[in-house]
DNA sequence: CACGTTTATGAAACCGTTTTCATGTGCTAC
DNA sequence: GTAGCACATGAAAACGGTTTCATAAACGTG
C-alpha cells in the first residue's frame, strides 16, 4: 500500500502544500508546530517513505558509495569491505560492492555501472597494472580512494600498509631464529604490494650480510599454488629451511603441502605468511604471519573518502600507511609472544 | 567534464530531439542508420554516461536488488554473497549488501533504508525471531526472497537447505563410528537452522535405539563459545568420545581447546562441524562436517527473487530445499572418503 | 493514384523530490 | 503608523531521463 504513496499524497493529506512536507522531512525552514503534527500524522497515517530515487535526482548526490574489489569470497577482503561499510553507514551512506576477480574487463564495467548510478564516490582495489586507467576514468567523475595497492599516476587519496616493512621485520625475525637457507613464495609482481614484500625480504637479506641467494617462486596468492610450489621446492631439495609467503593462503597451502609429505613444520621446515586472516590463528600449527589492519584500512580510505565529499574535492590527496605487525606463532617455531 | 553531460547535451550536439537521442540508447523505437551514427558520435565525443538515477525514477525501477544478512566478515556468508552477486549482476541488477550483526534494530534499519532507496528487490537473511514482522514490510513493497532461516508466516520465495537430514545423516556416521556418549553444542535455538540440526541430532538417536541422553550445550555459533564449551565439556568429566557442534567455527574452537589441553582429535574425541566452511578443510586435523551449497543458495535464490520481478508478483511463493553433503575427514577418524 | 503501413522524428507530459522566490502574516521598534 | 524582521506557507522551476502521442515522409499495393 504505502510504496506508491507520493509527497503530494501526504500534502493532501495534510491540507498543505508540498514545499511544507518537504521542510519537515528534512528539518529545513520555518514550520508551525500545529502544521508538523498535521504532517506527521499523515505521513504516518499513509505509511509514506520518501523516494530517494527522487531525492538524489534533486539534490545531485545519491548517498551510495562504490567499492570495487577482487573477491568478497575471499578472506582479506570481508573484513575491509566491513571496515567500509560499518564507515559509510555510521555516517549515512550505502554501499556498492563490486566484484572484480582483478579482470580489468569487470573492473571497466564495475566503474561504468557505479559512475551510471552517479555514486558519490568509489573505494577502488586495482586488480591488475591496468587498472590505473580505470582509477583515473573514475576519479574525473567522483572523488577516488584507492586501498591496499598502489596507483601510479593518478592523484587520489591512498591508505596502504607498510608492505616492505613489515616483510623486512618479519625477515629480521626469521635470520634472528637461525634460518639461513630460505625460499620466497612471491604474489603477482604487477601488485605493488608483491613487490614492496619481495623487496623488503630481499633488502633484509642484504643489509644482514646474508650470502645465501633466496630461491623465489612465483605464485598468485591461492591456497592451491601454494600447495604445488611447496612440493617443487621439496621436489629441487634445496636443503630449505624456512618457506616466506607472501600471503596466508599459499602459507597454508604450502604448510599443508609439507604436512602431507610427512615433513614437519616448524620441526624441520619453518613457514610464514602475510595478511593475518582468520584462519591462520586456527590452522595447526597457527601461522606465524604480518598482521595488515584490515578492518581499519577500510574504515579509514572510506572516511578520508566521505571528508572529500562533503568538504569539497580541491585539496590535494592524501595518503596514509598504516603500520603492519608482526604475529609469532607457532609455524616458525621460535619462541616469542604467542597469539 | 563527462559528468554532468545530459541527454540533452547529446541531442544538441547531433542536432536531434531527446526523444531520438532516448531511442538510441534503450535501442527503441525506429531510428534511421545515419542518425544513429551521429548521435553515437555525439555520446562518444561528450564522454555522456546515462544517468541511471533519472533513468530509476522515470521507469519505477532501480534495478537495484538488497542484501540483508548478518555480517560479511563471518565466513559463511561471503559465498553466499556472491552466489547472489554473480547472479545478480548478470542480469544486470546491482547489489547493495546491509550488515546487521543480526541485530533487528540494525535490520529494521537496512529495511527502511532499501525500500527508500527503492530498490526492486530483497533477499534477506533473517537473524531473529522478531525478524519476521520486518519481512513482511518489506515484502508488502518489494519481492522478497529469505534464505538458509526460515520464516513464518510471511509467504515469499525460501531457500533452505534440509538442515534436518544433513544432521541425521552425519550423525547416523558417527554412531557407526561407534561413538554412543555424545555431547552436542548447539547455535541459537530461535533460529529454524539451529533446530533442525538439534532435532534432526537428536532423531537419529532416537531411531538407532541409543539410550545414552546426549549432552546437549547451547552455543552462538562463534569461534571462542566452541572453545568454551569444549572446556566445560572436559571439566565435566562425562567421558564424551564425540562433540558434534551445529556449525563450523565452534567445532575448530572445540577442537583447538582439545588440543590445547592435549586431548588428541580424534583420538580421544571426535569432533564435526556443519557449514563446510572454507577453513574445515584446512584446520589440522582437517573438519568432518555437512556441506552447505552457500553459493549455490544465494544464486538460486537470487534468480527465483529476479523471475518474480520480472514475471510478475502474483504467482505464489516457491520454497526450494538443497540438499547438504556429509563430508568425511580427519576430525572424526573413521575411514571413509578423504576431502 | 489514393490509401494503409512502415519508418522516422519531435513536443510535451510525467516520475517524486528539493529549492528558490514570492507572498503574507504578525511583531517589534522607533 | 509604518519600516523592518522573523515566521509560515505555497507556486513553480529545476533535476535528467522515458514514453505517449502527433506529425510527416516514404513505401508498397491493389
Amino acid at each position: 500500500m504505502s510504496g506508491n504513496v507520493t509527497i503530494r499524497d501526504v500534502a493532501r493529506k495534510a491540507g498543505v502544500s508540498i514545499s511544507t512536507v518537504s521542510r519537515v522531512i528534512n528539518g529545513t525552514g520555518y514550520v508551525r508546530e500545529s502544521t508538523r503534527k498535521k504532517i506527521e500524522d499523515a505521513i504516518r497515517a499513509l505509511g509514506y517513505s520518501p523516494n530517494h530515487v527522487a531525492r538524489s535526482l534533486s539534490k545531485g548526490s545519491t548517498k551510495i558509495i562504490g567499492a570495487i574489489l577482487p573477491d568478497i569470497s575471499n578472506p582479506f577482503f570481508p573484513t575491509l569491505a566491513r571496515g567500509i561499510d560499518d564507515a559509510v553507514s555510521s555516517r549515512g551512506y550505502t554501499l556498492i560492492i563490486c566484484n572484480t576477480d582483478s579482470d580489468v574487463r569487470q573492473e571497466e564495467s564495475s566503474v561504468r555501472v557505479l559512475l551510471e548510478k552517479r555514486v558519490d564516490g568509489v573505494v577502488f582495489v586495482a586488480g591488475s597494472p591496468e587498472s590505473a586507467s580505470l582509477v583515473r576514468r573514475a576519479s574525473e567523475q567522483v572523488p577516488v580512494a584507492v586501498i591496499d595497492r598502489e596507483v601510479e599516476g593518478v592523484p587520489c587519496d591512498t591508505v596502504t600498509v607498510d608492505n616492505f616493512r613489515g616483510s623486512y621485520e618479519l625477515t629480521r625475525y626469521l635470520l634472528n631464529c637461525g634460518h639461513r637457507k630460505m625460499a620466497y613464495i612471491s604474489g603477482p609482481l604487477h601488485l605493488s604490494t608483491s613487490k614492496k614484500r619481495l623487496a623488503g625480504f630481499r633488502a633484509c637479506l642484504r643489509d644482514s650480510g646474508v650470502n645465501d641467494e633466496p630461491h623465489v617462486f612465483h605464485g598468485d596468492f591461492k591456497y592451491d599454488t601454494g600447495y604445488s610450489i611447496a612440493r617443487e621446492i621439496i621436489r629441487m631439495g634445496l636443503g630449505i629451511t624456512c618457506v616466506v609467503c607472501a600471503n596466508d593462503l599459499m602459507a597454508i597451502g604450502a604448510m599443508r603441502c609439507f604436512q602431507d609429505l610427512g615433513i614437519g613444520v616448524p620441526s624441520q621446515v619453518a613457514v610464514c605468511g602475510f595478511d593475518d586472516i582468520t584462519m591462520a590463528s586456527l590452522v595447526r600449527p597457527s601461522l606465524t604471519t604480518v598482521a595488515q589492519p584490515a578492518y581499519r584500512m577500510g574504515a579509514l580510505a572510506a572516511e578520508m573518502l566521505l571528508e572529500r565529499i562533503e568538504k569539497g574535492r580541491d585539496q590535494s590527496p592524501r595518503s596514509r600507511v598504516l603500520e603492519p605487525v608482526l604475529v609469532i606463532r607457532d609455524s616458525t617455531g621460535g619462541g616469542g609472544v604467542k597469539a
